[in-house]
DNA sequence: ATGACGGTAGCATACCGA
């Protein structure tokens, strides 16, 4: 009995045991600049786990004070200016690694962010996959494009080492992959792209043949697209000028366990926000 | 053909993103 947090403890005598659970995940392209949206989200939505993408922030300058008192924890590896990581959750979270095994740059980019969430025994694996354009040089001298394709292949190599072992997981993040042509406006605007090209899909749907379950496609098609990104210019989001980049994979324990998945397309509609939308799914705990 | 728009660093404008 934790006697020294009232709190936790006159909880726990009057609370009923959770039947679902919603995991979600958002670029949030700056978690400083759109801290605003972000609050908004939360309170909406009462995620009890959010999966953020390009904080574009150092760990120690991420909001901690202001994410706890609207009652999340946070683990994060940021980084200055660019890129940036990070879980926030209801319950607290132990850190498992924030480097993506075997990453072509060892981790130096902060993209990969895994914790165990003992409440819900589960991991949590939340990546921010590199873009891959224009395909010139990138901090180690080969190009973007071969950057991205060994990312994703250790990413790939990664996820089948804990399929092996049968870890439950959830797999979220931005991927930066137009899987399909119908996950884009105009497929002619991104042909020929480190977002469309074979070796990027094919190491995409790889993540398939390990034997992991897209969640958003158990309830889309291909007639009615749905997207998770809309470009600043050109009133990319009124016109519905949209890409889906970002996903949620389950593990088999998970997939069996899925209830539903929406995108929050009104998030991306409110002044000082991400150019992504955040994307959830609900999954039942029985 | 190019840029658009927006964030960061840092103070003018370059770099990056998708």
């Amino acid at each position: 009995m934790d006697i020294d947090n009232n709190t936790y403890y006159s909880d726990q005598k009057n609370k009923s045991v959770p039947e679902t659970v919603c995991v979600s995940t958002w670029n949030i392209n700056s978690v400083k600049a759109h801290s605003n949206v972000l609050n908004i989200y939360l309170s909406k939505n009462q995620p009890d786990i959010l999966m953020l993408q390009e904080i574009k922030t150092q760990t120690d300058l991420f909001p901690f004070l202001e994410l706890s008192a609207s009652g999340y924890h946070a683990l994060v590896k940021g980084e200055k200016s660019y890129n940036g990581v990070a879980i926030l959750s209801k319950t607290p979270v132990e850190l498992i690694t924030d480097v993506l095994p075997d990453a072509p740059d060892n981790g130096e980019q902060s993209r990969f962010i895994e914790i165990f969430c003992p409440t819900l025994k589960t991991r949590i694996i939340n990546v921010y996959v590199p873009n891959g354009e224009p395909g010139t040089s990138d901090p180690h001298g080969t190009s973007k494009l071969e950057y991205k394709l060994a990312w994703l292949d250790a990413l790939q190599r990664y996820i089948g080492q804990l399929l092996e072992q049968d870890i439950p997981f959830i797999l979220g993040g931005d991927f930066n992959v137009i899987e399909y042509d119908h996950d884009v406006y105009n497929p002619a605007v991104f042909k020929n792209t480190a977002f469309t090209i074979l070796p990027v899909r094919q190491r995409f749907r790889a993540l398939y043949y390990t034997g992991l379950t897209n969640a958003l496609r158990r309830f889309s098609t291909p007639e009615q697209p749905v997207y998770s990104y809309w470009d600043y210019r050109g009133s990319a989001f009124k016109k519905n000028n949209g890409i889906l980049l970002d996903h949620i994979f389950l593990s088999p324990h998970w997939a069996d366990k899925l209830l539903s998945i929406n995108i929050d397309s009104e998030m991306r509609g409110m002044e000082k926000t991400s150019d992504h939308a955040p994307l959830q799914c609900r999954l039942s705990l029985l």
